[in-house]
DNA sequence: AGGTGGTGATACCGCTCGGTAACATCCCTC
DNA sequence: GAGGGATGTTACCGAGCGGTATCACCACCT
């Protein structure tokens, strides 16, 4: 008995207030632990001792670990579109400020959070069996991201829109990549810079 | 006994050669499956098995697996600076030219070979520990690479020019990772154009 | 003929992996 | 107060992990 039973504390104590449920625990340790140490790194025992819970109740909650890494990953996938509306939403008329704020928010977090990068992009790197059951989700995301890009530099009134579209989703890739090794202070410092010098390039003339 | 012992063959036979050494064949047999199926998910003893040779012989050439794939990478690196000599070299007066060259040849590999990206990024985001011995090439890799974008982006006479540079930094970083889940056909397509478009927008004016 | 060095073969080590069974315990609801 | 559902506890499983010890073998060199 290393670690006290929670569950024995009274409702009103001060602290971990009601507790969430072991699944919910179990759930936000893994994304932590998966983001931090990668997803094969990361054991389901590990994942339950950080949770304050047991291995047991990971697989009541869960199918497999597989199924767990994909069900982060869907997660990750859903906070990733409320930023994007919440990021884009304020420029609803005006697809340069929206793709700037974009990007000025992505260099903002590679300095502050998300230092280890995209989650979906390091599953991506990690997860080579297309049959595992995160891949189809990951491949999902990326084509996403592609047509909301490609949207918003349609709307921009770009030349080659398409072509435009992807030079920044090859930015936002190479920001993800690059801040694992050189930090927000390698590349990712020029991420905003960049961005908008092919923005304008696709729009001036 | 599932495969018959090599070297029971007689030097003349027409395939194989005079076979490579334990060392070579582990070595190869390591970087192609690290490549293809990722670091943490190949087991000392299948590389062994693909080499043809046996978990001891693998143990008597490294001092462990960490040490063999950091001398993986190590090699990853030489290769990757042998083709940007080549791939450099026939436009050593023109600097443009020259990057050019560089995203040409990324955009073909990306075609042909190479559809599982870079291994030494990859390895950056599956080697999270910091102790890891192959960790410091990953970075010193990077590190390099910057430095020969900015001397080229220099050389080009860009104003920004350290911006120009980490921007196609981030493009062909963008590029290795993209590949991952849409393939060649994704946002790698419009890869060689973005580069040139960024590069005239630090030349022009 | 006799090393010697590189290699294969095999068995083994302790540990962790993903995953399961059986039983105890607690809280909430009826 | 009697269920019942969610959770914790403990023990276990087969497999694979990274890594090692021991012995046999074979090619080559002197």
């Amino acid at each position: 008995m290393t670690t006290a039973n929670p569950r024995t504390q009274t409702d009103s104590s001060p602290e971990d207030a009601p507790r969430r449920s072991a699944r919910d625990r179990i759930f936000n340790a893994a994304r932590e632990l998966f983001y931090r140490q990668g997803i094969r790194a990361v054991g389901v025992e590990s994942i339950a001792q950080e949770a304050g819970a047991t291995k047991m109740s990971l697989y009541r909650a869960f199918e497999s670990k597989d199924e767990l890494v994909a069900e982060c990953l869907k997660q990750s996938e859903r906070e990733a579109w409320l930023w994007w509306e919440a990021t884009t939403g304020p420029h609803r008329d005006d697809p340069r400020a929206a793709l700037l704020a974009i990007f000025d928010s992505l260099a903002l977090k590679a300095k502050t959070c998300e230092k280890r990068g995209c989650a979906i992009g390091n599953a991506a790197v990690e997860l080579t069996d297309d049959a595992h059951p995160a891949r189809a989700g990951v491949v999902a995301y990326n084509r996403e991201k592609r047509r909301r890009l490609r949207a918003l530099c349609k709307a921009l009134g770009a030349h080659d829109h398409e072509t435009l579209a992807d030079g920044l989703q090859l930015l936002m890739d190479g920001a993800y990549l690059s801040r694992l090794s050189l930090g927000a202070a390698g590349p990712n410092a020029s991420l905003r810079q960049a961005a908008e010098s092919l923005i304008d390039a696709y729009t001036s003339a």
